[in-house]
RNA sequence: CGGGGCAUAGCUCAGGGGCGAGAGCGUUGGCCUUGGGAGCCAAAGGUCGCCGGUUCAAAUCCGGCUGCCCCGACCA
């Protein structure tokens, strides 16, 4: 390609508000441009990245026997309705009517699309299993869009799901997008961590998210300093000596010469800050309780240490089902204190305690009786240590859970990749059945597997990318070749450089243009990413020799023209094995 | 959704009740130059976001709206 014939421009002042780095190179390269907040276009250039990377996506998923449909983004609202994501999803999903008044939104993900021409198609065994994958556009009215179209409102989505018999086959399947997936990152250069998600109660068994760490990720993932073991904050798991603390404890319940408890007056003390300053204590000595309900409508009394956050997602994996917090009156009543008052003593129910608190060994605790408190407080001894659980979130300098021995340090991270084992969480009220061998009717065990595509692009630029620009790795380069001729007015230059770009012309983007300085086309290649740089200019004067830059190592080979092309093919085939 | 900020040429921005509304970059024409966004000459290019108000007079002051940005909350 060259350039005097391309759609290809860059900008000299990128805006202002490009904070990360693949927001200002894909801005000031050209590739993207904004159209409103949180929506891009994609030039030639940048559409050509993302085909790329595209390519090497659908060629994994059709060697799993996924194969590609293309499923509209403006669909009814019915389906969603039959799921109950109608109601669900809350200012994210863009909706709209109809001329005739019928109520439409544009897709954010397409479990209720896929699933309704499934099953239009399957009803016997012999149908099954298959999935079935797209690439296309996805619509979320993020609240705050930001970091170019690393967090837009429109976005490229690789987006599969699968179709299985039973459980064992949906797992089988679930493995084999997780494998297509780590092959997908290791081909696209990326590197992503494959961390256990969040699935709440209702989302199945597994769910795993490919995770990207770099500063402009929006999920917070603990990683051990020293074995690199990473985990999402919200799950993340953390060392505690549960044996050699339960036998501390022991001892101390035991011991007769450890102080009572006691009961003191501690008014209007909510929460555990105005407790710790009113008893003026540390807040790790204040043992935290909260009561929840459970959607089955089961209560549970939870206890946490002070200083620690309780982990919503954690604790609902714990018990196995949603929970909220119960309200004043039913603590109230249960208690006969309010929410800051109340503690483990008294209570004869279900009592989770959280790993945390097994470091109190004379603690602060609600006395089930508002504005008082007791302290000197000793589990085992004051109140029933039964069901010991991980319901804290883990935080900065806690012990790894799997090396035992490496601090937990906070990063963040992005998410490219989320695999999900979904189950029949769309098959049942979709009612998508089959009907199997022995004549019953079953419903189509499911799993969906995304790839945010345009997600993808900024993070290979954050990886790749420096101040002046880009260098992406060949397969995936928009031109794998960018030849320079310095000053193409010149005859012997010119006739050198066209001659080169002849025999390599199908990988190649040529700055044939001759009225500009060679210091902009220096900074247009900069930008433009491709990875082998050829400069066409004095060298060809001085000893006839032209410059090869590999820019992603840096090295530099001076070599006569004629062998131009084989150096490039050397260097692609290296690269490509 | 809460808090803050911005909106003037294609881009980045200056100006601040009245005078022909400005700069740099970009664009067009001419010249010069060719190893890191070089230089000279000339020209084109504006609903000063929209609606309303105050005023003899509004791009400028006031109010509303819209859009965009930042911080936070939210983000199967």
């Amino acid at each position: 390609m060259k350039v005097s014939e391309y759609f290809i421009f860059s900008l000299k002042e990128a805006p202002k508000d490009a904070e990360s780095k693949s927001h200002f190179i894909l801005t000031k390269g050209g590739y993207i441009k904004k159209l409103a907040s949180g929506i891009y276009d994609f030039t030639p250039l940048g559409f050509k990245v993302l085909k790329k990377i595209e390519d090497v996506i659908r060629e994994e998923m059709i060697r799993i026997n996924c194969y590609e449909v293309r499923l509209p983004i403006m669909t009814p609202s019915e389906l969603w309705k039959e799921t109950g994501r109608w109601d669900v999803y809350g200012k994210e999903l863009i909706r709209f009517k109809d001329r005739n008044e019928r109520e439409f939104c544009l897709a954010p993900t397409h479990e209720e699309i896929i699933t309704d021409l499934v099953r239009f198609f399957v009803n016997s065994w012999r149908n099954l299993p298959f999935s079935l994958f797209q690439i296309g556009p996805k619509f979320r009215d993020e609240a705050r869009p930001r970091f170019g179209i690393i967090r837009a409102r429109e976005f490229i989505m690789k987006d599969a799901y699968s179709f299985d018999r039973d459980e064992e086959e949906a797992e089988n399947t679930y493995w084999k997008f997780y494998r297509a997936y780590e092959r997908i990152f290791e081909r696209l250069n990326i590197d992503v961590i494959p961390v256990e998600a969040a699935v709440g109660a209702i989302g199945g068994k597994f769910s795993h998210e490919f995770i990207f760490l770099t500063d402009y990720g929006e999920d917070k993932v603990m990683e051990c300093e020293k074995c690199h073991f990473i985990s999402k904050k919200e799950i993340a798991s953390f060392f505690v000596d549960v044996d050699k603390l339960m036998g501390e404890l022991m001892r101390e319940a035991q011991n007769q010469n450890k102080a009572p408890k006691k009961k003191v007056h501690t008014p209007a003390t909510t929460t555990v800050e105005k407790l710790a300053e009113f008893l003026n204590i540390p807040t790790s000595k204040i043992i935290k309780s909260f009561f929840i309900k459970t959607q089955r409508g089961n209560y549970a009394l939870c206890l946490v240490r002070g200083d620690r956050q309780v982990s919503e997602d954690k604790l609902a994996q714990y018990i196995g089902e949603n929970f909220e917090l119960a309200d004043e009156s039913e603590v109230k009543s249960i208690f006969g204190a309010g929410k800051g008052f109340i503690g483990p003593l008294r209570y004869r129910g279900r009592i989770i305690v959280d790993r945390t608190v097994l470091y109190c060994k004379d603690g602060v605790a609600g006395a089930d009786e508002d504005d008082f408190h007791y302290i000197n407080v000793v589990p085992m001894r004051d109140f029933p240590v039964k069901e010991i659980a991980d319901i804290s979130l883990a935080e900065e300098g806690d012990i790894c859970p799997k090396c035992k021995s490496g601090n937990l340090r906070e990063k963040k991270g992005l998410e490219l990749g989320h695999v999900f084992y979904l189950g029949t969480k769309y098959s049942e009220p979709m009612e998508l059945t089959y009907t199997d061998k022995d004549k019953t009717k079953k419903y189509v065990v499911m799993g969906c597997y995304g790839i945010g595509v345009s997600r993808v692009l900024a993070s290979l630029v954050e990886k790749f990318g420096d101040e002046r620009g880009v260098a992406f790795p060949p397969e995936i380069a928009p031109f794998k070749v960018h030849i320079i001729p310095v000053n193409i007015k010149d005859e012997i230059i010119a006739e050198t450089t066209f001659k080169i770009y002849s025999e390599i012309k199908d990988v190649s983007l040529l700055d044939d243009r001759d009225d500009i300085s060679p210091g902009e086309k220096f900074a247009d290649c900069d930008l433009w990413g491709a990875p082998i740089k050829i400069v066409v200019g004095k060298l060809l004067k001085d000893k006839g020799k032209i410059e090869i830059i590999n820019r992603l190592t840096g090295e530099r080979k001076e070599v006569e023209a004629e062998k131009v092309k084989e150096e490039v093919e050397k260097y692609l085939n290296a690269k490509n094995e």
